[in-house]
RNA sequence: GCGGACGUGGUGGAAUGGUAGACACACAGGACUUAAAAUCCUGAGUUCGAAAGAGCGUGAGGGUUCGAGUCCCUCCGUCCGCACCA
C-alpha cells in the first residue's frame, strides 16, 4: 500500500544521527581485513561549500561505503587546508581576525559536509592552522633542516614596493602588483627553501609505477621536472678581452655535436661575467638592468625580443685554438637554468638564429637533414633543429647527429684543461628548489631564531610550537608578524642573549604536502606514528581536481620520500609514493556574472532570459542588465557558486549526490545546470515506491529457497543480478554516471514486474529490493537506509556486505546475434548461447534479409563471432 | 613554439574493433482527473515512404579490416598544460 511521499530532509537527518551515534564510520586499525585509504582533498575553508565540493566528495563517499561492503577497513576522514592569503584579506576588508574568519567558515562548511551524509571519520578531523597541527610540522621543518633537506639562500623574487611584500608570479599582473597597481621589483632576498631537485630523478622514475594515475597527470609532471641530458663545457676566453682574474666560462648544451655551428656565446645579465664586464662598461650595466626589469609573465616573454649587447670579451673554441667567438649578454638566457650561459649556434636553434640575424653573425649549417643534398643546402631564417648527418664540422663530418654527440663529448671529456676535462657529460633538470619563505602572517611560522652571535639557529624542540601572537594588527600592507611589538623578540637557543625570530611563515604548500598522512594518527604527539602510517599508507584512492596536477601532487610525493629520509616514514614497497592511485575529477563551472558597477554577482542574484541571440541577463534586486562573462570554475572570488544548501533541504542530500554523478563522467568538466534535479527528485520517490509496494506484498521470504522461477520472475532476478554486477564494477572504475545509467535500466525491469502474480516473481521482486537498496547504497546513503527498515531488515545497511551475484544468473541461454552483410547489419538471430560455429552460420544464411541482400551473389565467407555477431561477405 | 586531450541526436552522455544513440533531461501524444499537480503508458537521429522497408549518419578527407565512433595518416575546430629550459 503506497502511503506517503518520501520526506528526505526528516530522514536524512535521522539517519545521519544514527550513523553518528554508532560512531561506525570510525576507523581503526585492524590487520584481519584488508585497508582501503580513501582520501579526496580537503578543503579551503573559503566560506560555504558549493556544487563543486557536492560532486568531489560524493565521489569519494560512494568509493569509500561501497569498499566497506566490500568488506575493506575503510579510512576516509576530512580535514581543512585552512591557512591561506584570503583569511588576511578578509582581516584587512572586514577588521576580523583571519583565525576567527577560518573557524567561523570550518564550522559552516562541516555543517553543510555533515548534512550530505558522507561516511566520514569525523574524529579526525584536523585544521591545518591549529597549533595541535603546526606544531608537528615546525618538527618536521627541523628534521628536515637537520638534513640538509631544508636550507636559505639568496634568490630573486617579486616585490611588491607598495604592500612590502613578496608576490608569487601568479599575482603579478603585466608587471604590477595585483593588490597595489606598484611596479613589481626584482629583489634580492634570502629565502628558505626545500631541496626538491635532490629527488628530482627519483620523482621523475618513479612516475612510471603509478600505473593508477592519469596519463596526464604523469606526463605533466615529467614535463615540468623536465630532465635533459647534456654537457658542460668550459670555455677559455682570451686574456686581453676577458676581465681581471676571469679565465674561463662555463655553457650548459645539450647539443656539443653542434660545437662547430657556434657563432657565438651569451651569458644571462645576472651571470657574474656580466657583473664583471658591466663594472667597466656603463652602457653594458644600463643593458642589463633593462634585462632585469622584464617581467616574468608570459605576455612580456611573449612580446620580448631577442636582445644582445656585446661584452666586447672574446672565447676561445674548444675544438680550435685559433677561433675566437664574441661573448654577449642577452636577454633570453637564464641564469637559474644549467650555468646560465650557452654557446650559440644558429642553425640548430631557432632563438640562436633570431639572434644571429639580429646581429649580423654568421650562420653555418652544420647538420644536413635526410634527404637534402650538401653541396646546396642552405638555411634562411629558419633553424633546422632535427637530427641528420654532420656538416661543415671537421672531424664530426658524416657521422649522425647521435654519433657526432658522442665524439664530441668523448673528445671533451679527453682534453685536460688545468687539470680538469673541458667537458664533462651533465644532466639538468628545469625543476627549481621550492621557496616556502611567504611574508604573510597566516601561516606556519618557520622555528627559526636570527641571532647576531649564533647565527641563523633552529627553535629547540621542548619549545615548540611556535604559536603566531593573536594580537597581530592588519591595518597596513607589510608582515604583522614582523611589526608586532613583541612576538618576534626572544632569546638565542644556543647563546641565551637576546634575537629575534625569523618572521617568514611557510607556504601554505608545505600544510597540504603530508596532511594525509597525518590523518592516520591525528592525535599522536609525534608528526607521525609510525605503526598507524604502515598501516594506512599509502593512501589507496585519492580524488582531487586537475588543477592540483603540478604542484600539490609533485610537492606531496616530494614530502612522502623527505619524511622517508628523516626517518618519519618507512615504505614496504620498492617506490615511496604517498598515492597509490589518483582519480582527477573534472570542475564543476558556471558562468560569471558582472554589474554594472564591476562587481561580481552570485547566479541566484541574476535572472537569466531568452536564449540564443536574445539571451540577457539581469539583475534581479535592481532589474539593470548584467554583463554576462566567460563560464569558469567555480569559486568564491568569482561568485559563480551555486550553493547546495537550496537543494539539500528542498530534495534532500541524496538528491544532490545522485544528481552531480548522473550524466556527466567524473573525469569531465560539467557546467552547472539546475535542469534535471528534479528528476532526480522524482526518481527518489519512484524507488521508494516501488520498495513500498513490494514490502507490503512480499512478507519477508528471505529465508525461504527460491520457487521454480517463471520467465517473468526470472527476467527480473537476472536484471537485479547483473545490475549489481554492473554496478559494482562501474563504481570500483569510478565510472559513476554508467554506474547510474545500470541503476536506470533495472529500475525500470524491476518497475513494470515486481507487481505481476505469482510466488516467483514475490520471491524475486523481494530479492531484487535487497539488491536495489545495496546498489544505491553508495549514491543515496539515507534513501537506501529507510528502504533497508522498509524492507524489513533490522540491521543498518552501512554495515551490510556487498552481495555477491550468481555467476548463473549473468548469462543467458539465449543470445541475440547480430547479422551483418558487407559489414551492413540486416537481421538478428536468436540462438542458443552454445550453439556452434557452423549452426549459427547456417542459421544465419537461412535469413530471409541475408539473402535478399546478397541479391544472388555467391557467399565468399561468413566470420562468426560467437555470440555476438555474424558477417556474411557476399 | 612544444606536449596532451577531446569532437556522437534538441541537451548530458553510452558503446572489451562486432546491432551507434543504452540511460537520463527536455519535448510531443495518450491514460487517470471537473481541472491541475503527481503518477503511468507511448513516441522520437535524419531523409524518402501510409506502412513494410530502404538510403544516409559519430567534425572533414583518406587508409587498415570481413567489420571502424573506437586503430593509423592528413586537415579543421574546441579545450588544457608548459613555455626564451640551451
Amino acid at each position: 500500500m503506497a502511503s506517503e511521499r518520501y520526506n528526505a530532509p526528516e530522514r536524512e537527518k535521522h539517519w545521519q544521527q544514527v550513523w553518528d551515534h554508532q560512531h561506525i564510520f570510525r576507523a581503526t586499525e585492524d590487520l584481519s581485513r584488508p585497508k582501503c585509504y580513501v582520501l579526496e582533498m580537503f578543503p579551503y575553508p573559503s566560506g560555504r561549500i558549493h556544487m563543486g565540493h557536492v560532486r568531489n566528495y560524493a565521489m569519494g563517499d560512494v568509493f569509500a561505503r561501497y569498499k566497506r561492503a566490500k568488506g575493506f577497513n575503510v579510512l576516509h576522514p576530512m580535514g581543512w587546508d585552512a591557512f591561506g592569503m584570503p583569511a588576511e584579506n578578509a582581516a584587512m576588508e572586514r577588521k576580523v581576525h583571519p583565525g576567527k574568519w577560518t573557524y567561523a567558515n570550518i564550522d559552516t562548511m562541516r555543517g553543510q559536509l555533515k548534512s550530505m551524509g558522507l561516511s566520514l571519520d569525523w574524529s579526525r578531523e584536523i585544521a591545518t592552522c591549529s597549533p595541535d597541527y603546526y606544531q608537528h610540522q615546525q618538527k618536521l621543518f627541523l628534521d628536515l633542516l637537520a638534513k640538509g633537506i631544508a636550507y636559505r639562500k639568496s634568490s630573486k623574487v617579486n616585490w611588491d614596493p607598495v604592500d612590502h611584500t613578496v608576490l608569487a608570479n601568479e599575482q603579478v599582473i603585466d608587471g604590477r602588483g595585483w593588490r597595489s597597481g606598484a611596479l613589481v621589483e626584482q629583489r634580492e632576498l634570502t629565502q628558505w627553501f626545500f631541496k626538491i631537485t635532490k629527488y628530482a630523478d627519483e620523482l621523475l622514475r618513479d612516475l612510471e609505477t603509478l600505473t593508477n594515475w592519469p596519463e596526464k597527470v604523469r606526463l605533466m609532471q615529467a614535463n615540468w621536472i623536465g630532465r635533459s641530458e647534456g654537457m658542460a663545457i668550459r670555455w677559455q676566453l682570451d686574456r686581453a678581452t676577458a676581465p681581471k682574474d676571469v679565465s674561463e666560462l662555463e655553457v650548459y648544451t645539450t647539443r656539443p655535436d653542434t660545437l662547430f655551428g657556434a657563432s657565438f656565446l651569451a651569458v644571462a645579465a645576472d651571470h657574474p661575467l656580466a657583473k664583471a664586464a658591466s663594472d667597466s662598461n656603463p652602457a653594458l650595466a644600463e643593458f642589463c638592468d633593462d634585462c632585469r626589469r622584464m617581467g616574468t609573465s608570459v605576455a612580456d616573454i611573449e612580446a620580448a625580443e631577442k636582445r644582445g649587447f656585446d661584452t666586447g670579451i672574446r672565447a676561445i673554441h674548444p675544438f680550435d685554438a685559433s677561433w675566437k667567438l664574441p661573448v654577449y649578454v642577452a636577454n633570453f638566457v637564464l641564469m637559474d637554468y644549467g650555468a646560465g650561459a650557452i654557446f650559440g649556434c644558429p642553425s640548430g636553434d631557432q632563438r640562436d638564429m633570431d639572434f644571429a640575424r639580429r646581429y649580423d653573425l654568421p650562420v653555418v649549417p652544420v647538420i644536413l637533414p635526410p634527404g637534402e643534398d650538401g653541396a646546396t643546402f642552405t638555411l634562411k631564417n629558419k633553424a633546422y633543429e632535427d637530427d641528420g648527418v654532420m656538416i661543415n664540422s671537421r672531424f664530426l663530418d658524416g657521422l649522425t647527429t647521435t654519433a657526432a654527440f658522442e665524439a664530441a663529448a668523448a673528445r671533451l671529456e679527453t682534453t685536460m684543461l688545468t687539470n680538469r676535462p673541458q667537458g664533462q657529460r651533465k644532466i639538468n633538470f628545469r625543476l627549481r628548489d621550492w621557496g616556502i619563505s611567504r611574508q604573510r602572517y597566516w601561516g606556519c611560522p618557520i622555528p627559526i631564531v636570527h641571532c647576531a652571535t649564533c647565527g641563523v639557529v633552529p627553535v629547540a624542540e621542548r619549545d615548540l610550537p611556535i604559536k603566531l601572537p593573536d594580537d597581530a594588527t592588519f591595518d597596513k600592507p607589510g608582515n604583522p608578524l614582523d611589526r608586532h611589538p613583541t612576538w618576534k623578540h626572544c632569546n638565542c637557543p644556543s647563546c641565551g642573549k637576546p634575537a629575534t625570530r625569523e618572521t617568514d611563515t611557510m607556504d601554505t604548500f608545505v600544510d597540504s604536502s603530508w596532511y594525509y598522512v597525518r590523518f592516520t594518527a591525528p592525535q599522536s604527539d609525534q608528526p607521525v606514528d609510525k605503526a598507524a602510517a604502515q598501516y594506512w599508507l599509502p593512501v589507496d584512492q585519492y580524488i582531487g581536481g586537475i588543477e592540483h596536477a603540478i604542484l600539490h601532487l609533485l610537492y606531496s610525493r616530494f614530502f612522502a620520500r623527505a619524511m622517508s629520509d628523516t626517518g618519519h616514514l618507512q615504505f614496504a614497497t620498492n617506490t615511496r609514493e604517498p598515492f597509490g592511485a589518483l582519480f582527477a575529477q573534472g570542475m564543476l563551472t558556471h558562468e560569471t556574472y558582472k554589474s554594472q558597477d564591476g562587481l561580481w554577482l552570485q547566479p541566484s542574484e541574476v535572472r537569466v532570459e531568452g536564449d540564443g541571440s536574445n539571451r540577457r541577463a539581469v539583475e534581479i534586486s535592481s532589474g539593470r542588465p548584467v554583463v554576462v562573462g566567460s563560464i569558469e570554475k567555480m569559486s568564491k572570488s568569482k561568485k559563480n557558486i551555486v550553493d547546495p544548501d537550496d537543494i539539500i533541504s528542498h530534495y534532500g542530500a541524496d538528491c544532490a549526490r545522485w544528481f552531480m554523478l548522473s550524466d556527466s563522467p567524473p573525469e569531465r568538466d560539467v557546467i552547472w545546470t539546475e535542469a534535471g534535479v528534479a528528476g532526480a527528485g522524482r526518481f527518489i520517490q519512484r524507488i521508494w515506491r516501488i520498495i513500498e509496494d513490494i514490502s507490503d506484498s512480499g512478507g519477508d521470504n528471505r529465508a525461504l529457497a527460491p520457487p521454480t522461477m517463471g520467465p517473468e520472475a526470472l527476467e527480473i532476478r537476472k536484471s537485479a543480478h547483473r545490475a549489481l554486477d554492473q554496478v559494482g564494477r562501474a563504481i570500483e572504475a569510478l565510472r559513476f554516471n554508467v554506474a547510474i545509467a545500470n541503476i536506470y535500466e533495472f529500475v525500470n525491469v524491476l518497475q513494470a514486474g515486481h507487481s505481476k502474480p505469482g510466488a516467483d516473481v514475490a520471491f524475486a521482486a523481494r530479492e531484487a529490493a535487497a539488491f536495489l537498496v545495496t546498489m544505491i547504497g553508495p549514491m543515496m546513503p539515507h534513501l537506501a537506509e529507510e528502504c533497508w527498515a522498509r524492507l524489513g531488515y533490522n540491521t543498518l545497511l552501512a554495515n551490510e556486505p556487498w552481495p555477491t551475484p550468481l555467476a548463473a544468473l549473468l548469462v543467458d541461454d539465449q543470445v541475440t546475434i547480430a547479422v551483418q552483410v558487407n559489414g551492413k547489419r540486416r537481421d538478428e538471430l536468436v540462438i542458443s548461447r552454445t550453439a556452434q560455429t557452423e549452426e549459427v552460420e547456417a542459421a544465419a544464411l537461412k535469413l530471409e534479409p541475408v539473402i535478399r541482400a546478397l541479391e544472388g551473389r555467391p557467399v565468399k565467407k561468413v566470420i562468426v563471432v560467437p555470440q555476438r555477431i555474424v558477417n556474411v561477405v557476399g
